[in-house]
DNA sequence: ACCGATTAATTGGGCTACCCAGTTAACCTA
DNA sequence: TAGGTTAACTGGGTAGCCCAATTAATCGGT
């Protein structure tokens, strides 16, 4: 057990030449790193059982907090189970952690609604650029989808935006980039939050269709600049026709 | 607050009858909820800076490892941020952490770190039009000021890219939009933690200026257009001529 | 009066050593 | 051999300590 570790580990270099990062990588990190390559390793199999903490923490010389704060994580992600008494398990398919952090919402005022969705078109527009350049065929149906159902749906199953929804997200997701794509979801959901109820009066959603479409369009074109172009265009003319407006 | 909290919580009715759940409830995960109270609550807000583990741990009556184990759940799920010394952020929206699993894989450094770089790129440029548009004289010598200092500056005295966050992040502010202000310093922190080793190599910070003023001319002269050319352009520029590029 | 440098307090990162209760497996007996 | 008892093991949780980075306060120089 006893090596020549030295009781602390240097974070970094101690702020030697510039143009070091910062970033200190934290240990509990190192051993998500570990336990995934044990697992992608093929050692370990679903379902299977971790050795114990006792052991782990022999095996990567850490201590037994900071494989609780790796194990916690995963826990979170419901990638493992632990069993008090009874060891540790990688789950067979991930299952969502009740204790998820649960969207933080907060009202908004007229000001902060304008302020989202200015970031919202940063975001979405770069997303459609990026979607139109490389969407799967199966992303571009998910983005389709949407708009054929509003073409066969009564303006009562219209409930509320779910389609538009369902439009943006998917090409959030269409962009291959997950931090845009989580970016693009948090600022939706916020907006829908803080009520766009302000936004386009009900009945006015076979003019969302027509605003849709052309975005569609362009995405499936494969044309980067037109799909930029046409979600810019939508930011720009949902935002004059709405009452939030000032 | 002083409270007959047994210093052994019963994890569960000792086995009483059956058909009772044999979950028992983690203390980090009740840490958890206490979090998404004070957030929810109004008592936190976005970019916020939480009270520190000494004073919570005396607040909600636990161990600082268990504190630690809650924080790092919610870091992997890109809602705080931990800064050594520096205190735990709310971010303003969520950023997938790198070392999250994606089905079983992590994703690679560069990869993320592109995509990061892309987020930034959406955001930072429409801050760089809005902040064109309605920069005020204070602002505008805010987002100068690190250029002067580049001028009048030796090499070892440019130290982790303090002045190049010092750029950014008056751009960001000069917005006026605030969520797209702590969106921008939320991908910076992250872009730096995740390592900027990969870009400009040493001796570039005089490329840094050269990239730097035209945006700041673009902003000065309060035209929008050539501020979002601008920025776009020290994005696409910075990234080709970095080793991130695939 | 103002600014820069130095010092002191604070904060997160990490470790060791404990105690407790549920689980598991070995063991011993009837 | 079946069944109960016990001992070892495992995760849950705490307390106290040290370190390095950050931040705030303080002090001296101009």
């Amino acid at each position: 057990m006893a090596d020549q570790r030295p009781s602390q580990r240097p974070s970094q270099r101690p702020s030697g030449d510039a143009f070091t990062p910062v970033r200190s990588v934290r240990l509990y990190e190192t051993i998500i790193e570990q336990i995934a390559a044990l697992v992608e390793g093929g050692q370990l199999h679903r379902g299977d059982r971790f050795p114990s903490e006792r052991a782990l923490q022999e095996k990567w010389r850490v201590s037994r907090p900071i494989l609780r704060e790796a194990f916690r994580a995963l826990e979170m992600q419901g990638i493992v189970e632990s069993r008090p008494g009874g060891g540790r398990y990688l789950r067979a398919e991930r299952i969502p952690h009740p204790a998820e952090f649960r969207g933080l919402r907060l009202s908004s005022d007229r000001e902060t609604l304008l302020n989202i969705w200015q970031a919202r078109e940063a975001v979405e527009v770069a997303a459609a650029g990026l979607a139109a350049a490389r969407a799967s065929r199966a992303q571009l149906a998910a983005i389709g989808r949407p708009l054929r159902m509003l073409e066969t749906m009564t303006p009562e199953a219209y409930r509320r935006g779910d389609v538009n929804h369902d439009f943006h997200a998917a090409i959030a997701r269409a962009s291959g980039n997950p931090v845009l794509e989580q970016l693009g979801l948090d600022l939706l959901g916020r907006f829908n939050e803080a009520g766009f109820k302000d936004l386009p009066g009900p009945g006015d959603w076979t003019g969302l269709q027509a605003d849709h479409q052309p975005i569609y369009d362009a995405i499936a074109s494969g044309d980067a600049k037109a799909a930029e172009n046409a979600m810019t265009t939508h930011f720009h003319d949902l935002r004059e026709r709405s009452a939030f407006n000032p």
